[in-house]
DNA sequence: GACTTAATAAAATGTTTGTTTTATTATTAA
DNA sequence: TTAATAATAAAACAAACATTTTATTAAGTC
């Protein structure tokens, strides 16, 4: 019949989740990718379509290879535990040595070129995170973890705003080495 | 003597400001500064020597007309309400229609080819940031406003990396409008 | 072994990039 | 008015970019 191909498609993305995350969809160019892959152009146009288009199927398989895995304690058993896990997971990975941020919030500072898709999948991300913690708060509530005057929803934001905020900590020495300490004061003031 | 500029240095960087801040260092091309502020290529060059260059003069611009007059209050009077105007002037930007997150920290996501000068030029301004915060909660709490048992510097971390959470927050409708709530509750979570 | 199909390799395309160069214009001192 | 100086306008430059096209290669079917 025909040929057969050279390449393995997740190979393929899992470097290129690498080279995407480390420059960006702009800042990376195809040719960077050609180097980093291994295939050609013209494959590489054939199975993924366009920049675009691989830069959207490097986003899914991201999610999948980090962010699942992280998301996974509030999925399975919402309450106080599952966020505190969650939190030391976002901390530890923000203090690796080359931690290159979050590869959906990445998109939202620096650059107002973005195409759409991208930041509908930088908000789905966001939506789905919001929706957990604040289940998560709910529950923890309900145990009595937390005092029962808060408000879930508006706790939820609050944390939210902070793990975006390890998002650029985490990218700079001087505030990396800060980061345990922050993630600490904020699961005390849960409890408050 | 010689030919009259027809432009005006300060006018010519009120605008390049702005371009620069909502596209980025590599999001900015000359040609798109050449149409924003009027003066044309070789002027330019003349004036700010290159792209790298021209965007620093950009960002001592921006610190001189944003930022200088947000840290005042923390300058000219160390203590909680210094902070507080300082938190609550951060959240009102954040919130604002246009809002493009901070010239400065946009740096830091999405792109690993930012010039050395420009990462000195945000590691100065967090340093400074977080120099007057830890000075305005030590005096807090001299003052009684913050209790006695808390760490200072390390509260500034904390405060810090929330205002960074900040930047990103206000890039987004769906967080936008959870700010001024955020802001409230860092502000009470201070006093515990 | 010839034919078909698709995966490669490599060259080519057309645009955009930052920067430099050449020509022209306006201003003042002599 | 002329000469000198520097600010413009406009063209030119080489490099990098995303993408397409043309040749060439390998594989399975008849």
């Amino acid at each position: 019949m025909s040929r057969t191909k050279e390449y393995d498609r997740e190979t393929v993305l899992r470097r290129a989740v690498q080279v995407f995350w480390a420059h960006g969809l702009a800042g990376t160019s195809m040719a960077q990718l050609v180097r980093a892959t291994g295939l050609n152009t013209a494959s590489m146009y054939q199975e993924f379509g366009g920049k675009e288009q691989f830069y959207l199927a490097v986003l899914e398989a991201a999610y999948q290879m980090v962010y699942a895995p992280m998301l996974e304690p509030m999925h399975k058993q919402p309450g106080l535990v599952a966020i505190k896990l969650y939190l030391g997971k976002m901390g530890e990975y923000a203090t690796c040595k080359d931690y290159c941020g979050c590869i959906f919030l990445n998109n939202l500072a620096g650059r107002n070129d973005v195409p759409e898709p991208v930041l509908r999948q930088v908000d789905d991300l966001c939506r789905q995170i919001h929706q957990l913690l604040e289940r998560s708060l709910t529950a923890a509530q309900q145990a009595g973890d937390i005092p029962a005057g808060r408000d879930p929803k508006a706790l939820a934001s609050y944390v939210g705003c902070f793990i975006q905020g390890l998002t650029l900590f985490g990218r700079t020495a001087r505030h990396k080495s800060q980061i345990p300490g922050v993630v600490d004061q904020l699961v005390k003031s849960l409890a408050h």
